[in-house]
DNA sequence: CCCAGATATTGACACTTGTCGATGTATCGT
DNA sequence: ACGATACATCGACAAGTGTCAATATCTGGG
């Protein structure tokens, strides 16, 4: 067998930090703060939720630009930042950039905050 | 009966919105922001998670200040943003402020984000 | 090869934010 | 009443952020 002694059995689930368990390093706290400041802003949470309620679930800049009511630099600005922290995902086919979730990155946000 | 009509019954777990499961109204967008950037500040999820790891998941300013290695006045002027924004709750018992978790609030955000 | 359309980048600006030092306020002992 | 202690507030400053107009880059069609 090559699995892990184990020595302390609360560390075995250090998978994934929770905020409410154990104080936080300052490096996950900084890892967590990055991903929450890209969903920190109402412009942000929008298009979000407008790309993950869009049909494929996955939506190009010209499909968000009217919704939120911000100028074509600003929100690829704003999806810049949200695929920078991992919240989206970027595929770019022909002259159209389709943007859709990263249910990965807003599960693990969900499970940290999680109380318990 | 003063009860409304509720003519689209997809709409009556209305409740608590979802980032992904509609576009979210600018006044609900607001409302997760406002929560949001209160906990995407590596300093203040240190705070939230020094607290709940606390005895009694309750701690005063004193027991903070150390930990996150800021002066008190910082550390106060955390802990005032994040009771603003309802994710702590602070009683004052005699010279010191005890601040514990609002988990309601943490629940909820968990619940937002929460794909599907 | 050039043009039109979709998106990305840049520069600029007002505004917000994290931090600190200094000061104010409140509470408990003595 | 006084002083000490715990905390809150204020004023200031550098750094970061959201937005826009202007411009650059890329792609498909003719």
């Amino acid at each position: 067998m090559t699995t892990q002694p184990v020595p302390f059995p609360t560390q075995a689930d250090d998978c994934c930090p929770s905020l409410t368990v154990s104080p936080l390093s300052l490096d996950d706290a900084q890892d967590f703060a990055r991903i929450l400041k890209a969903v920190a802003d109402p412009t942000r949470l929008r298009l979000v939720s407008l790309v993950a309620a869009h049909e494929q679930q996955e939506a190009c800049v010209c499909d968000l630009t009217e919704p939120v009511g911000l100028g074509q630099p600003t929100v690829s600005h704003h999806l810049r930042l949200l695929v920078d922290a991992g919240v989206l995902h970027r595929e770019k086919r022909g002259v159209w950039s389709y943007y859709s979730l990263e249910a990965d990155t807003l599960n693990r946000l969900s499970a940290f905050l999680s109380p318990k």
